[in-house]
DNA sequence: ATCCTCCATGTAATCGATTCCACGAGGAGG
DNA sequence: CCTCCTCGTGGAATCGATTACATGGAGGAT
């Protein structure tokens, strides 16, 4: 592969002066430009990267660790930093950690060997070793999603205790009373928050919450399972089931069906994160959508201001409730467009 | 961040001992490894892996660059390299080209800029002219799923042929007669080939294909959407929706749905690609499956073979029908344990 | 005792870029 | 006509690793 010298050679002129026309420096002759960017053409010169980043200690690249990939929420995260990345003119390299800590440090490790400009995490856990050394030895990061508490770092998030609050309202306003809820690991914050705003928008309705109606899942379609045959087998089982994330969400819909029950019928059913595919199930699933997009767009330019040096901002976006049939009610307009996208 | 400079005089030694020790070279000194390994340990130090890079000439980096990471197969197929990959040693970098050809380019160029060992690509179309400059370089690269047609590129994908007459024959078994398609892009393999392949399957049953049945999609929702409608609007609308992949099954799910009509008694539905989701919704939908894992692992390992100087293989696997109810036959077990995975 | 080998180590070149500094030419100003 | 700037350019240092080559000391063989 020709380097610059080869291109150097060809146009007859010095490395310096290539370079100088490459990162069009002003004080370059316009005879000499041509001749650069003529060879640059004959030879199919291409810079190299690794060398550029060694030199100027920039890779602008941002690394991007998630907690699962399978998970559609996530994936639309990772397309949407892509996306704002290359429109700032960064690369991003995505690090899946299938909520394993032993995985997203290993991300973490590999990223900053690398010498990634900066580091966006949604954290598996409580925190693993590595990327809390990673935010002390002050690599330029940002949280995404979830966060660890304690640590300074900025925060792009979705607050989902108001749309949480609605969907209690909505469930109580159908007549249910027994509702339970699939919560997630509690070392992670979208875990512990999602059952803390579900517990105080209960206690705001007077219903009670006992403990047999908080199950322990860990965000897999599996544990969603797991934890909804539990809820069956108590000798008076909830009407309402609420899964703190989609997967589980598909988990409990799948144990429902497995017993010859039906959505909303015999049991209701509401998610945490909206995604395509609720449109399409039957019944059509009742979720509290985030703006997954705008969360992903705003995570990244705040972790490109800290990285150029400007101050960034931790953002809480707002998420909403979309009603659709799972709990009881038709929604507004049963077969409206397309995307039933109707806030309560 | 600390340097192999820095270890080197924490441990009074020189760099090049330094190197030896964390390249683990035979010739060291036991006392002269453990006073390395000290230095190492208090000065927190990681080797910089574009300085490393740069002088080996190797980044232990694979390039992926899938047509959609929104396709729940792409995402699938991404997991499994990634694991694969790292089992090998090596990391992956994954570009997504959103189906279209000048993104496609974009990743390709810049993961050659970034020298990475070796590329594993799914072809948006027939061939964007960067990717084709790569495979003429000499870049080692290997298609998965997708590939082009004359160019000499090893190739692992699933052959969908046997598994079409498959499902044309399950079909058939059950009745229906007017059974319609609704194609790929023409300019990619799986667009072509699947339409091929039931073309075929279609003619062994003596069964004809008027033009009207084919329906021309481009691997998403809303072209599947599209495409049914156009279907359905037809004085004699088909029987049967076979869409040629899992995203305009959706679309034409949806659009059946819109018009009031249910899955199977109004009309059948089957899909190229078995998703997990397909499982949940209602009907379950009759799906190809492809070893999609397998797949990915393969091709990871074809790359590395050839990256590593052994010949590279490619692979063809088969890909399965699962039957379930969206045909109109109930799956052999209808609530059996939970991946109703039936093969015809 | 001498010579040869082998082992541990250090010095320095190298990978491909960027960039500081020096230098020569040419133009402006005194 | 001399001085001083500015502009275009090239030489060379530099980033952080790896590795070929040189070197010196220890140990074995004769």
């Amino acid at each position: 592969m020709a380097s610059i010298k080869d291109v150097a050679a060809e146009a007859g002129v010095s490395v310096a002066t290539v370079s100088r026309v490459l990162n069009d420096h002003p004080s370059v002759s316009e005879d000499a430009r041509t001749r650069v960017l003529a060879a640059v053409q004959t030879l199919g010169y291409r810079p190299n990267a690794v060398a550029r980043s060694l030199r100027t200690d920039q890779t602008r690249t941002l690394g991007l660790v998630i907690s699962d990939v399978l998970n559609p929420y996530f994936t639309e995260l990772a397309r949407s930093v892509e996306e704002e990345a290359r429109a700032l003119g960064y690369s991003v390299i995505i690090g899946n950690a299938d909520e394993r800590p032993d995985l997203q440090d290993h991300h973490v490790r590999t990223l900053l060997d690398r010498r990634i400009d900066g580091l966006l995490v949604s954290p598996a856990d409580g925190g693993s070793p590595g990327m809390l050394d990673a935010a002390r030895a002050g690599t330029p990061m940002v949280f995404v999603d979830r966060w660890i508490p304690g640590v300074d770092v900025p925060v792009v998030r979705a607050d989902g205790r108001t749309a949480v609050r609605d969907l209690v309202a909505h469930l109580h306003g159908l007549g249910h009373r027994r509702l339970a809820i699939i919560a997630g690991p509690a070392a992670t914050t979208t875990g512990s928050e999602r059952v803390e705003a579900f517990r105080e928008a209960m206690a705001e309705h007077g219903l009670p919450l006992p403990d047999a109606y908080i199950g322990q899942g860990d965000f897999q379609a599996e544990s969603g399972r797991r934890v909804t045959e539990g809820f069956l087998d108590l000798p008076e089982p909830p009407e309402v089931v609420f899964a703190a994330d989609n997967l589980m969400a598909l988990g409990a819909l799948d144990a429902i069906r497995a017993r010859g029950l039906r959505v909303p019928e015999d049991i209701a059913l509401a998610a945490f994160d909206d995604i395509p595919w609720f449109v399409h199930t039957d019944p059509p699933i009742t979720a509290v959508a985030q703006p997954t997009g705008e969360l992903g767009r705003a995570a990244v330019r705040a972790l490109v201001d800290r990285i150029e040096g400007r101050p960034p901002q931790s953002v809480t976006l707002a998420a909403r409730l979309v009603v659709r049939r799972s709990c009881g009610e038709p929604a507004p307009t049963p077969h409206s467009p397309v995307t039933n996208r109707s806030t309560s």
